[in-house]
DNA sequence: GTCTATATCGGGATAGAC
DNA sequence: GTCTATCCCGATATAGAC
């Protein structure tokens, strides 16, 4: 919640009931701890992920379940959403090869998927990476916005309730079934650009 | 691109040509002048928006263009993208009742225009901050992502052309022309949820 | 209003005992 | 391996001269 530099080591060895010295044992570094952390949490995001991907359902089921599943992750670790906002703000600064790999994963997911629909002839001519952006990023900044989602209602005046998780995947995946309904996609004109 | 915290009054200061201490003169503090740029900021881009949403084009048109013009304020201040990701990371800690105020013109032009092509009955029941999450926040991380694409480009191979501007903007507001289309929104099954 | 010099403090990292 | 005490630097903020 309050990132890399509002995390103090001092407070890090304290939650986890150790001293602070021992980090700088079994670590190199911040950096070090921070990135080992990352891998250890996209590992186990990969792993559930590119199950989804890999598993025998029909292409435009997957990309529901991916939707869900990625919403469910998210909610289950709500300290990952802003890391990853974070991270984009900072031009990914702190990350080193390794980490950039295993999150690539969740990416390749996601791309398989639409790779696949489009292979097997069910989806249309829709660019994975594009999906890709405007699927799963609108997640994370949902996911991360649950905590002042209140006082931007106050503001705004809007009724919070419409953004519950429900509707919101709902929302996503009426999207997506749309982009890669056949035909539909990449055609058409783009509309006035300025 | 460093943060709140990555940015040293010092730093700001000489970019200014001026001294540390005029800084503190005229404001209360960093935060005081954080605050300060981020209400002109938005406040210049919700003009502009505003602009779009209230000019007498026909909804399903200011929808395209307020993606067109979205991408392209943002590309004309590219320190901005960041920033927003950032605020939500942390919460919005460092933004004040005023300031949100302002950020609010961005969000009601996008809900606006979806309102009025709704009333119109020209668009279908989608929701329009569901539509304005989807829409908004994929051109923000779009943006904020421009520098390090290349970076994950070389580990995930993907290629970097498929993402140029024009592409993107064309992709969302097929998405966003989708979503509006009379008896297509809210209907249909949402699929399976877990 | 504009500057220099400085107070002050928080946090990453390490020395060194055990 | 585990701890305490400490070094050290960088950054916000201010005092005070001009």
């Amino acid at each position: 919640m309050r990132g890399f530099e509002g995390a103090t080591v001092d407070r890090i060895a304290a939650r986890a009931r150790l001293n602070k010295a021992m980090i700088y044992y079994h670590f190199h570094g911040k950096k070090d701890l921070y990135r080992t952390v990352l891998r250890s949490i996209f590992t186990t995001m990969g792993d559930g992920l590119a199950a989804i991907a890999s598993s025998n359902a029909a292409p435009a089921d997957k990309l529901d379940r991916f939707v869900a599943a990625f919403v469910a992750e998210g909610q289950a670790r709500a300290h990952v959403a802003p890391i990853m906002l974070r991270e984009i703000a900072e031009g990914g600064r702190r990350l080193d090869e390794e980490t950039y790999t295993v999150m690539v994963r969740v990416v390749r997911a996601m791309t398989g998927i639409i790779t696949e629909g489009r292979a097997a002839g069910q989806f249309g001519p829709v660019d994975p990476i594009l999906l890709y952006l405007t699927t799963v990023w609108p997640i994370v900044v949902y996911l991360a916005t649950t905590p002042i989602r209140n006082a931007l209602a106050r503001v705004a005046q809007f009724d919070v309730g419409r953004l519950d998780p429900e509707r919101f995947i709902a929302h996503l995946q009426m999207l997506n079934r749309h982009a890669v309904m056949p035909a539909a996609a990449g055609a058409g004109p783009a509309g006035e650009l300025s």
